[in-house]
DNA sequence: GGAAGGAGAAAGGACGTCCCATCTCCTGTA
DNA sequence: TACAGGAGATGGGACGTCCTTTCTCCTTCC
């Protein structure tokens, strides 16, 4: 037997809005006092004095402003507003992740797809505003990988770097932070469940056949090989996942 | 007094790798023990008992656990191991708007683009897997919102709910939660810039000029009036943050 | 005069303790 | 049988204390 919805939300309204209100009042506080990315804020004792909380408390919920990538503690310094950073995001979602490949895997499999509609929806605006320098960018990460590979070194950095450089000539950094959110992600549930052994020499070519969509400026080809890309990696996790 | 070497091993990182470290021991105690959503985990004092830390540490991992949507805490009953939930990036991410439409507004533009990118990409796909179901809850949404607005009452709840179930075809609950959380953000940084006056009957047309693109399955003509509906969206922010 | 190094101050990190707030569950009484 | 109230458990919060880290500035030596 369940307890009636409306009784458990109105029975966490006041102990779940109390911390998240103070948060809201360290975020207002600094936009009041037009902080910028980079300053300072007051020291924990001064918050704790100003907001009239313990320092324990206020300690509490300036973890959690570090964690949502608000603010960054400086041990023994101080506290600075932060530059956009979406790192936290990843820890929550991995766990996400990993909770649910006990089941069927569906969470992660849900994060493949939204990365797989994100990347094929958007190269063919990427390709629209690619310039030469992002082309020649491209190349040469392209060229680190296969290097890479040829050293049979892992391709974990280059491939990201790849992928975020795809998406340059769209000049948003909200985007590319998700993407590096996801691609992370991935590459952390895989080798949590132990990835299998990879063909270096494969991974390589499939960037390659991107890259020269991209080169050629086919958007629709650009699209179906990104597609196709991580049709592969659904398939690679759900068989690790099997296992 | 001896803990764990391995947490002794791990003092010369800076402090905030150790705090990181302890959310993910708390996470991994999770996936360890085999806990579900729903399940209880260790007291507070049990946790601070087993990982070897102070309990005013081991609350401020939590705290931050609970922000990412890892946990849940009630209250004088426990701690729960949470359902997906993304509402705490609503309040980072709207700070990060906010603080960017002291300059250009960009960051705000940014979270636009990508909601814009998402929806107008995915509509395809989802009218794909549209059953009437499906449609008959989109009509009967359209419907509400239709009635809010001959009231004169806010649209925004009808509005949110319009775009969650418009894409609840493809079943993928981190994507519909991702919207959410971009819904959410946008609207908080509309209203906390002061909403200007806004035309009801307009707003409810253009949601009805979607669903009849939708309704007749003409992706092309879904896709497009998202995206215009998306420009209406960007300008509105753009004056809005002008004035 | 300039660079290297150490002392001190300032800030955050960690912990322990105490008490309060709130929830659930059980008991007792009408 | 049903409802009210109390007991116990659990999270919430506030101090106080001491440790660790980092920066700054001054001294000292070359």
């Amino acid at each position: 037997m369940t307890v009636a919805p409306a009784a458990v939300s109105s029975a966490r309204f006041s102990a779940q809005i109390r911390s998240q209100a103070l948060q809201t009042r360290i975020m207002e506080l600094i936009l009041e006092r037009g902080l910028d990315v980079g300053d300072a804020l007051p020291t924990e004792s001064e918050l704790s004095a100003e907001l009239g909380v313990g320092r324990n408390t206020v300690r509490e919920s300036l973890k959690v402003l570090q964690a949502l990538g608000v603010i960054e503690i400086r041990h023994g310094f101080g506290m600075f507003v932060a530059p956009n950073n979406f790192s936290a995001l990843v820890s929550g979602l991995t766990f996400r992740g990993r909770l649910s490949l006990r089941h069927k895997g569906e969470e992660a499999m849900e994060l493949i797809d939204v990365r797989q509609a994100l990347e094929s929806g958007l190269i063919g605006s990427a390709i629209d505003l690619l310039t030469a320098d992002h082309l020649a960018d491209l190349r040469s990460t392209m060229q680190a990988m296969q290097d890479a590979a040829a050293k049979g070194e892992p391709l974990a950095e280059h491939d990201a770097e790849f992928h975020r450089r795809l998406y340059a000539p769209l000049n948003n950094e909200l985007l590319i932070n998700l993407m590096d959110v996801f691609w992370q992600v991935y590459r952390q549930i895989h080798e949590a469940l132990g990835s299998g052994p990879v063909n270096l020499e494969e991974q390589v070519q499939i960037h390659w056949d991107i890259y020269e969509a991209v080169d050629g400026r086919d958007k629709a080809l650009a699209s179906e090989r990104l597609q196709r890309h991580f049709d592969g990696i659904r398939l690679k996790l759900k068989d690790v996942a099997a296992s």
